[in-house]
DNA sequence: CGAGCTGTTGACATTGCTCAAATTTCGTGG
DNA sequence: CCACGAAATTTGAGCAATGTCAACAGCTCG
């Protein structure tokens, strides 16, 4: 299924002391004392914008952070349609399995470095270090809530619903600075539309009609500006 | 918020050793030796058809586990729209908790039996024995699988794909013996079309199509017949 | 400068929703 | 066991949100 896992470039080491990521991570649970057991069993790749992970299914072997960049996760039906069902930023957890196989696809956004785990020595990790175990539960609690608020959102919400949402949900998460009324979007339309659920030419429309309204500003279609960010936050659940 | 955990019916005591679920359930990661400190936290509730257990946003000072019964999980917009965003039976760990709040409502399908741990204790359990801690773990790792699969469904599949995922779902999951090829449907036709993202009226115009094509035989609406499960199997997402 | 990719816009088709009414099921009491 | 009323389900007719197909625009890269 995936000759994927070859094309990864060469490791490269990194060290976890200067982790920018490292207190958002997984890794934050690893005391100093378990550093270098930490910094013995992982490595860094690097991944070109586009390039494949790993495929849904794929034996795991390996388990991720993210470094830098941005990830987007994907599942497919036979035909074709895809799902997106979540984009990952850094300091996220990537690897969920399933039989020991991948659940999902994974693929780079933009430029990508990923900190890798072999399964086994995580595994080794979590016996090791009880607090590593702990944060792994609470992370994948909070991402069980998301995927919770994703379903309300796929199953309830209308195409200007999600969008809003979608942006908030950006904004809220991932802003820059405490005043910046403005996020990116790294990723395609395409990834936007399989995320909420909608096709590209329902998101691009979405788009249009929000910036005629005034509700934002598209000064690129990578880069939107709240204007009004009290205004938006109405339209997300008001209908 | 919730005068419902105050409707609870009083508590009784069951014994752990003959828990008709005890080798699904969480509890399955106690040993022996630690099974009289499981039995000493645990308690029972009984619960009628359509009682609230506990709301989204309660503070959370309980989780449990099915014993008996179907329980739903909803989450709801200010405008009252409903998402369902999973049905638990026996076995299920019940209880995802974000920020010491439930993050979703949940509901007795019919009648329904809860064992139930004060968090507290869960947390003492969770220390005490590392087993339960992996187990829980594992557990929310297959829900978080199922979760991204119902993603893709909400996201992606049509009505009829929907009905039909979900159809073969339950009967995979939930079949009573090997081969049985027929399923119960306790909720009702609401539950189900908040739990797919449809109208009632779109489900149940998927079951008669569905019946009048022969794929699945209807003797009642809360019980489904499958003459031939591979042609529904080839419905599922072959378009 | 042209090819190709991404995003936007337009015209039309269709799935699934809304509103309304008929029918079946189910609990209750006689 | 049967009758009655309420609730759940099914069916029908029309409609609207969103999808499909097609054309166009803008940007990037060679």
């Amino acid at each position: 299924m995936s000759e994927s896992s070859k094309l990864m470039q060469k490791p490269t080491h990194h060290n976890c002391d200067t982790c920018d990521v490292r207190h958002k991570a997984m890794c934050a649970a690893v005391d100093a004392e378990h550093t270098d057991q930490l910094r013995a069993i992982v490595s860094h790749r690097d991944y070109a914008p586009g390039q494949v992970i790993f495929e849904e299914g794929d034996p795991a072997d390996y388990a991720f952070n993210i470094s830098a960049g941005e990830v987007r996760l994907c599942k497919l039906l036979p035909d074709g349609r895809r799902q997106v069902t979540g984009f990952l930023t850094p300091g996220d957890f990537l690897g969920l399995i399933a039989d020991s196989a991948y659940a999902y696809g994974a693929e780079a956004i933009g430029q990508v470095e990923l900190c890798c785990i072999q399964l086994s020595n995580l595994e080794r990790l979590l016996s090791d270090i009880p607090p590593v175990r702990e944060k792994l539960l609470s992370m994948s609690r909070d991402e069980l809530a998301a995927a919770q608020e994703q379903m309300l959102l796929l199953g309830r919400k209308t195409a200007r619903e999600k969008i809003v949402s979608f942006l908030l949900y950006r904004h809220k998460h991932l802003g820059r600075t405490e005043g910046d009324a403005s996020i990116d979007l790294p990723m395609s339309r395409v990834d936007i539309a399989d995320y909420l659920g909608l096709t590209i030419e329902t998101v691009s429309r979405t788009f249009t009609a929000l910036r005629e309204e005034g509700l934002i500003e598209l000064p690129h279609p990578h880069h939107v500006i709240f204007p009004n960010l009290d205004a938006v936050r109405d339209a997300a659940e008001a209908g």
